[in-house]
DNA sequence: TATTTGAGTAATATCGTTTACATTGTAAAA
DNA sequence: TTTTACAATGTAAACGATATTACTCAAATA
């Protein structure tokens, strides 16, 4: 029942040769006979041998283990994660088990400390962190692990002065060419409906690619129709509906998030403001309820997949040695019925 | 720059002790006099110390982790993660943390090696497997696995007969609850739309519930009214369009899970039947779309922070030696637009 | 005073690999 | 025949902690 545990010395003994052969076999050294390799393959598959994990780290200095770390400002209500986090723990882990590395995942309250706990106490040769926003952009402590070749990647923002790798979806060029798409299609006051301060670094960026269309389409830009909001469905049903108070006169929106955008058309609905007719509504993200509301949240869809597999290429480039680039990734504009050109 | 690591050596030396001193020092060990765990504790934050984890697991064979399995039988697209798990990746991920174990996550295909893979290699103390469904159940070498003090719990359809632990939610009773609801209402016809073959468990129990409701009522169910269905909205879709193409009349549809209720949402609309006036909709899962979807649907939501946790007691438990039982978690109705009684 | 006790610390043996280095055997080159 | 080269294997030293056993030195007991 409780049988021992067979190591690499059982299959030794078993095989007529040396421990150390036995390593070599089971690793794919080229040092090794053909037929004593296969032997030993067949001895450890009967045995039902596997490589100790811990003992091959230690020895080996190395986990072939990424750490993900997600920090969620959710903050006091942990039961609701991010389900953008969410996708993307899953495509990560999928690129990583492309390069035969596990994910070891974590979720993370805003420490100094991230870092030593996993990279420096050897459960991962690197760090992806996800949902830091601009922390890891000047904070102090980051500084000092980069100049300690600490190895991590971040989701999030891409700005120019950063001295870590981060990855990020092109905010502003993409939210530029939804704004020009409500241009195109005849929309003349378009309103932006999210945070606009630096904080915020990815709304930040989208409304700076808001302000890039209408300088781009030679329009002028009313500040009466930005209105502030965070990141809930909440917060932009306010905000539409404080926007619609003013009696400020708009034909379309644009949220900085979908989760806004939800939030606003339900104001919409409630001043019955009809959608796409009277005003074309644009959120950010494509999570998967934009597809369900109706109308159907023309939106701007961030592609995961890829994310996941370049953060984790990065991650892997910084792990042998050389420096990853911060790199954009383009995003995509999905278009349906909210925005009135289908 | 490339500065030696620390190891405990480095502390007991600074300290003018043992290496073996500092080690219980940190562990917390009782063994060690107060001012010298002081002194060691206050050294090994200056220098910046942490446990080797692999050096700490080899020697004391245990890992302090628990491996999340996920199998996904999306198959060849694996684009889509069921966001079922990835939210119950997050709740298990949050439970393990708060007894301090790190979590491993990997996405599977469906294999006999996935025992051996984690804890045999001393990657993780259990296992925690998700989306099994009864493949676990009948298994043989997960029969062996079970004579052989393996670790590990199943998240899927509790089954008389069952060896291992598995936990689930209660689906047979909270369908029936639905169906029930459907009635007292004023619902006659109600129609299932889901597989029913025991293939799919989870979609079987709920079945049975469907069933249950019927008999607990008195009322005769009318096998017509049973359409299949897999899990995903196009083939809810389908099936309610040939559900209509039938000519037999209903008045509700009580579906095996909330995609298949969408794509019955969709098919309903297309042929002008109002929703809930003439037809009534209930669900399964409260996915986040399911609130968004008009009207809104009505569904049964399972508890994922509980699950969450209580798949890492039973795991915790088994790695202590106990046996844990398989056990029920209670689902909630969720009364939204879609069965007419709000 | 001699002996016991026990709290605190030191010494040492693992845990199961990987890997640098040493050794052997065989075949080609001198 | 002797040397050389190379391929295949063996030997043994890490890797960095924990666990067990052994020691020290004070206070308590006889």
């Amino acid at each position: 029942m409780t049988q021992q545990k067979t190591t690499s010395f059982d299959i030794a003994y078993k095989a007529g040769v040396s421990q150390s052969t036995v390593s070599r076999a089971l690793s794919g050294s080229p040092l090794v006979g053909k037929e004593t390799r296969i032997k030993i393959q067949a001895i450890a598959k009967e045995l039902n041998y596997k490589v100790d994990k811990n003992a091959s780290n230690l020895r080996s200095q190395k986990t072939k283990t990424l750490a993900v770390l997600l920090f969620d400002e959710a903050g006091t209500d942990n039961t609701m994660i991010n389900p953008f986090f969410l996708t993307m723990i899953g495509s990560i882990t999928q690129a990583a088990a492309a390069y035969q590395y596990d994910v070891l995942l974590s979720f993370q309250q805003l420490s100094d400390d991230w870092y030593a706990d996993y990279e420096e106490s050897h459960r991962a040769d690197g760090v992806i962190c996800l949902g830091y926003g601009d922390y890891l952009t000047y904070n102090e402590k980051a500084h000092d692990l980069i100049h300690s070749n600490a190895h991590f990647v971040t989701w999030g923002p891409v700005i120019a002065g950063q001295e870590s790798c981060f990855v990020g979806c092109d905010n502003t060029s993409s939210a530029a060419q939804a704004v020009d798409h409500l241009f195109h299609s005849g929309r003349e006051k378009v309103a932006f409906i999210g945070g606009a301060d630096e904080h915020c670094p990815e709304f930040y960026q989208r409304y700076q690619g808001y302000k890039t269309a209408f300088s781009n389409s030679k329009k002028t830009l009313n500040p009466r129709l930005h209105v502030n909001a965070q990141n809930s469905e909440q917060s932009g049903f306010q905000a539409v509906q404080s926007l619609i108070l003013t009696q400020e006169s708009f034909d379309a929106l644009f949220c900085a998030s979908d989760l806004i955008a939800i939030g606003a058309i339900k104001a919409l609905r409630e001043h019955n403001i009809a959608i796409p007719r009277e005003v074309a509504v644009i959120g950010f993200d494509d999570i998967p309820s934009a597809s369900y509301v109706s109308p159907a949240l023309t939106t701007i869809r961030q592609n995961t997949v890829d994310a996941g597999r370049i953060l984790v290429e990065k991650i892997l480039q910084s792990i042998h040695g050389e420096q990853p680039e911060s790199e954009f990734l383009p995003a995509q504009l999905i278009i349906r019925k909210s925005c009135g050109t289908i």
